[in-house]
DNA sequence: GTATTTCGTCTACTATAGGAGACGATTTTG
DNA sequence: CAAAATCGTCTCCTATAGTAGACGAAATAC
């Protein structure tokens, strides 16, 4: 029935479980009750802006992206124009969902990293996910666990259990990267 | 208290005002109760995901547009990566969203109307606003009610009354132009 | 194999979103 | 100036969003 309450149903279960959460941890990650999340995603409630500004806090997603890439599940082409960017605004960190559709369970992600940039993240945000990450451009130290893997253009790594890992470019110029995602 | 609901009232105040439309216009074209739309306002109640596209689709916007839109209030620096991006599937139009913020009562919207293709405003689009046309790139058929102003790259149009409008491009290339609005 | 944990759904209840219409204030019409 | 339309808010009331906790199923532990 209501087109977009299924794509947003549909947008949180897939970035939920693409973290490997239950709806136990979302619950307690977003400060939304688990049995509102498990509805949402059913498509038996109709989420409140407070709850949908809670849910992409939780994922770490402006709300306006995580709605992006919701309204997109149906196209095939995606154009460079329409593909959610999201930008971090202390350290420049710029992310644009390069994929057009999640269907497929396959997800591509261009990174860009400027200048001299550390990104950690931690291991519960790659668990249930293999993915490999294509340097496009420039110089990338990929910290995997205790394993320090210098990249250069062109280089690809395919990601091993999950560990908590660090994105950090070395060089005096922006790396380029590209991520692709799969569940696992 | 909730910034998102905030930015969210402001927006759809800032869209409805924009258009001259009274809380009761938009009640009717977009389905949604004058009282919840007041409510949704003044902050005093959180649109569900169901009003909310309703809202954003009597205004003509993709729900992450409006989203996207209502979260940069803030921001003064608007990177064109980060610039909302609307493009029509059918006719290729694509409006793009280029001042950072709604304040100042200033906005510039920059379009790009792909070649032969025909885009028809009603009058009530344009109410209670100012605003001025400029060419950028290629060629411009503009209506304005019985008028037809034929513009070339550089020039730049002031409209008058509030009257139904047509954008045309009769060349074989695309044209961009830039949308001046302020509120009359 | 049984016990324990963890998963998602369901039940029962409360808070609030959302709608129909009344209301005073302001503007428009004549 | 008075009458009528129109504005946004406010007052009910109902539908449903949202929560806490119970529940059965499945995975995990031991």
């Amino acid at each position: 029935m209501d087109v977009i309450a299924d794509a947003i149903a549909g947008r949180i279960r897939l970035e939920r479980e693409n973290r490997g959460w239950s709806l136990s941890e979302l619950a307690e990650r977003s400060g939304v009750s688990k049995a509102m999340i498990s509805k949402v995603e059913r498509c038996e409630a109709s989420p409140t802006a407070t709850v949908l500004g809670r849910l992409s806090g939780a994922f770490g997603l402006p709300l306006s992206v995580l709605l992006a890439l919701a309204e997109r599940a149906e196209e095939r082409l995606a154009r460079a124009a329409d593909q959610p960017v999201w930008t971090d605004p202390e350290t420049g960190y710029t992310r644009r969902a390069v994929s057009p559709a999640n269907g497929g369970g396959l997800e591509l992600i261009e990174v860009t990293l400027p200048a001299g940039v550390r990104v950690p993240y931690p291991a519960s945000a790659f668990a249930f996910q293999r993915q490999q990450i294509l340097l496009l451009e420039g110089r990338l130290d990929f910290t995997e666990g205790e394993v320090i893997h210098e990249l250069s253009a062109g280089d690809c790594l395919e990601l091993g259990a999950p560990q908590a890992c660090v994105f950090f470019n070395p060089s005096k110029v922006s790396a380029r990267y590209l991520v692709a995602l799969t569940r696992r």
